[in-house]
RNA sequence: GGAGAGGUGCCAGAGCGGCCGAAUGGGGCGCCCUGCUAAGGCGUUGUCCGGGUAAACCGGACCGUGGGUUCAAAUCCCACCCUCUCCGCCA
């Protein structure tokens, strides 16, 4: 959520900044934001006097009680319970106006940092970094979709995935399953110098999917568990988020760092009928989460390790890859700046993302309520929240299987894996799972 | 799931419907005393919103959450949430 006091007191900064979303109707959003925090105001003023005034008629009435004034105590009552009648009227209108201005400001997107990119749409990401470990050129054996390699070999099973679960669910089995949790403890193990490791809840309640931006606006997006009033995590931003919502921290204890392995779940509602083959986009995957809360001048230091972390690890796998800017037009509701890295995959030719590196200034931190406070000083501070996926599974699992497959159909595992698959360097027919 | 107890400030803990933003103790911070330490003395110690150019200052809100009763609610009533103990069930 923006604060609403900028907009109040620098709107045409705002909206510039806002406009180069490109999306005008963010604009009139903030038009009506302010109309409704002028009328609130107003009806603030007008109701903290009224109750002040009952408040000082009280203090009279129990005076004159005490002086055994019954009459004057009547008398007081009475035009205190006229107050009492238009403090009511005020305390509507107040709850009506103010909840339709947080209604309107959860759906004004966060406002992009100064230094992001122009543009219009992901067309105008620019590649600010790479592409690095690209070979001249790929083999044909390479030019493989993982889904055609992780059947082959018995490693992928998305038939019976489908049979248990439904469309866009997928199933990794034998070595392929092993390697999915093994790319989870090594993007595990690269963080732990750090990160603090957490395994948060994968449900949770609507109130936390909304301090990190998923609700209300895309609540289609999220699946729900409706008798229960929760909602299934669409990655460990979201319970990581919230760890401290409602805390004020301790300036010197910032930058907090958490890291997290959970399933993510997402409905993926717009995206039926796109990328249904293999791994790619999955109502389920596994993801390793790695996240900050810092103060704001703590934040684009921290952007930066992030990126640089995320990075290594694929530069560890040896995996062709690159680093996009994310441009004002494609920035995502709750991002004030963000990089994606993405990584090329041969078999089906397409650069797929890996990780979203995001800061997200204080946008996060005032829906989840996360504070900061220096010693000493009084009154405290909106803290800034940062995250990245460390490694999301599915993507690099495929991307694996495209770049490492062999002549012989095989596929090589990368050595910063081997450790964490019993020491299996090849997956290959003859380590098939039995049907 | 059943029965009972409870949720108050950084912590512990008191709180007849008005004099309670809240006693008292501990902790923290500041000062004093002391050669150092210990002990002691005095003072101070929440957050948010609005007004004010601003420090001062003024008004409002907050005692689990949300409603209600009342001139007035931490205190009374209702609902919900959470915690603890016991029973049941159980990976």
């Amino acid at each position: 959520m923006i604060d609403v006091r900028l907009l109040r007191s620098e709107p045409d900064a705002v909206k510039a900044a806002m406009a180069r979303r490109a999306k005008p109707a963010i604009l009139e959003e903030l038009d009506h934001a302010q109309r409704l925090d002028a009328r609130l105001r107003d009806i603030t003023v007008e109701r903290d006097s009224n109750r002040a005034q009952i408040n000082s008629i009280s203090k009279d009435v129990a005076t004159a009680r005490r002086a055994k004034d019954d009459a004057g105590a009547e008398k007081l009552m009475q035009h205190s319970r006229e107050l009492g009648e238009s403090e009511k009227v005020l305390a509507s209108e107040f709850d009506q106006v103010s909840s339709a201005l947080r209604d309107v400001l959860l759906l004004v997107p966060n406002i992009p940092h100064a230094q992001v990119s122009a543009g219009n749409n992901a067309e105008d990401n620019k590649v600010v970094k790479g592409p690095l470990q690209m070979p001249a050129k790929f083999a044909d054996y390479q030019r493989v979709p993982h889904w055609e390699t992780g059947s082959a070999l018995g490693i992928l099973d998305n038939e019976r995935a489908t049979k248990i679960s439904g469309s866009m669910f997928t199933m990794q089995r034998g070595l392929g399953a092993t390697m999915a949790r093994a790319l989870c403890q090594l993007a595990l193990d690269r963080n732990a110098d750090a990160f603090e490791e957490v395994r948060p809840p994968s449900l949770v309640l609507t109130s936390t999917l909304t301090a990190t931006g998923q609700l209300p606006k895309f609540a289609d997006d999220a699946f729900s568990i409706e008798r229960d009033d929760l909602w299934c995590i669409p990655t460990a931003e979201v319970p990581l988020t919230s760890l401290h919502a409602g805390e004020i921290l301790k300036a010197e204890e910032l930058p907090l760092r958490y890291m997290a392995h959970t399933s993510c779940f997402r409905r993926e509602a717009g995206s039926a009928g796109r990328d249904t083959r293999g791994m790619l986009r999955t109502h389920e995957f596994d993801k390793v989460e790695i996240l900050a809360v810092t103060t704001p001048q703590q934040a684009p230091e921290m952007l930066v390790e992030l990126t640089n972390r995320v990075e290594a690890t694929i530069a560890a796998l040896g995996l062709p890859y690159r680093v996009l800017e994310i441009c004002a037009g494609d920035l995502g509701q709750s991002h004030h700046r963000s990089f994606d890295v993405e990584v090329y995959a041969p078999g089906c030719d397409q650069w797929l993302e890996v990780s979203s590196v995001s800061w997200f200034s204080d946008y996060q931190a005032r829906r989840a309520d996360i504070r900061f406070k220096q010693s000493g000083a009084k009154g405290s501070e909106i803290a800034h929240t940062l995250n990245a996926s460390a490694l999301a599974v599915p993507r690099v699992w495929a991307a694996i299987l495209e770049n490492c497959r062999q002549a012989d159909g095989s596929v090589a595992i990368p050595e910063v894996l081997q450790p964490y698959m019993r020491g299996a360097k090849v997956i290959s027919t003859s380590s098939r799972a039995k049907p």
